[in-house]
DNA sequence: GGTGAAAAAGCATTGCA
DNA sequence: TGCAATGCTTTTTCACC
């Protein structure tokens, strides 16, 4: 699939407000009705856009503490990994797991609770129970600068 | 602003699918329209529902590289973080951007691109060239574990 | 604070130029 | 691709429990 201009434009305008009606979607990217939603159809079609969701204030919610955490474990095995992805899922407080490269950490976490009292629970209660886990190192975020769920819709054609 | 059990669910199901209707968001919760909407304004009002966006397939889109980056800077002075942060807010590649706690570094970026072709004209080309910054590291994504925007909604009554 | 119904507005969809 | 008309879903408001 062959993205063009109008394409990446209506992308960019769903990326920042998902709740835009077709209408207006159409009318911000300069085309009429019709074809615009005949473009997001092919769009969703292709698996290029996904779901919709709403996103809400982590302050607001009294949830103040965003820890980044980067963990390591005993033995790579294939065993190991699985265990702990299937664990760290069900974690509500886990809103990303990433498996990395370099560093000596195996893991990275981006964990949000409410306080310290709550970071320290999750960290004896849940992670450093799970098996293989052997480091864990713990850096707080003190100031968001950015946080978007926003991707870069590339110049040129990208293939989906 | 209290929470109860409804409140909470309501937020549950809109971080699922941000696209749902008043009236099918009335019937999962167990309540007719009406309530449900008053509710639902109450909570934008109040702050706790933010914006409703689409997610993309980065994947779809060819963006098959994601690095976290850990950038510490020469001196912690407020002009630096400024100016850091002014510049990397308007880099698209840039997802997340937070200053930190702990560790050697003081910023971690998250960043998603094209390739490591890609990779590299970000960093040489715009990173490294920033003001202040004296040291990058960088870990790629192998495996995307779980990458969510959902906030664990507290039991108890937090305030907004 | 919740229910149900009714009215009004806005929307997606379709067929055709 | 654009336009127009149809028919629907949705939001909103109201009186009542």
């Amino acid at each position: 699939m062959q993205l063009d201009r109008i394409d990446r434009k209506i992308l960019q305008e769903l990326q920042k407000d998902g709740s835009l009606s077709n209408l207006d979607l159409a009318e911000r990217i300069g085309l009429s009705p019709s074809p615009c939603a005949r473009r997001v159809k092919a769009l969703k079609d292709a698996g290029v856009i996904g779901r919709t969701v709403t996103l809400l204030d982590p302050k607001a919610l009294g949830l103040s503490l965003t820890a980044l955490i980067h963990i390591s474990m005993d033995r790579h095995t294939p065993d190991r990994f699985e265990h702990f992805e299937a664990e760290v899922a069900n974690y509500p407080e886990v809103q990303e797991c990433y498996l990395i490269t370099g560093q000596a950490a195996d893991f990275v976490l981006k964990v949000v609770v409410k306080d310290m009292d709550t970071y320290q629970q999750f960290l004896l209660g849940k992670l450093t129970r799970l098996e293989g886990v052997t480091g864990v190192q713990s850096s707080f975020v003190m100031r968001r600068y950015k946080d978007s769920t926003e991707l870069p819709v590339p110049e040129e054609y990208p293939i989906a």
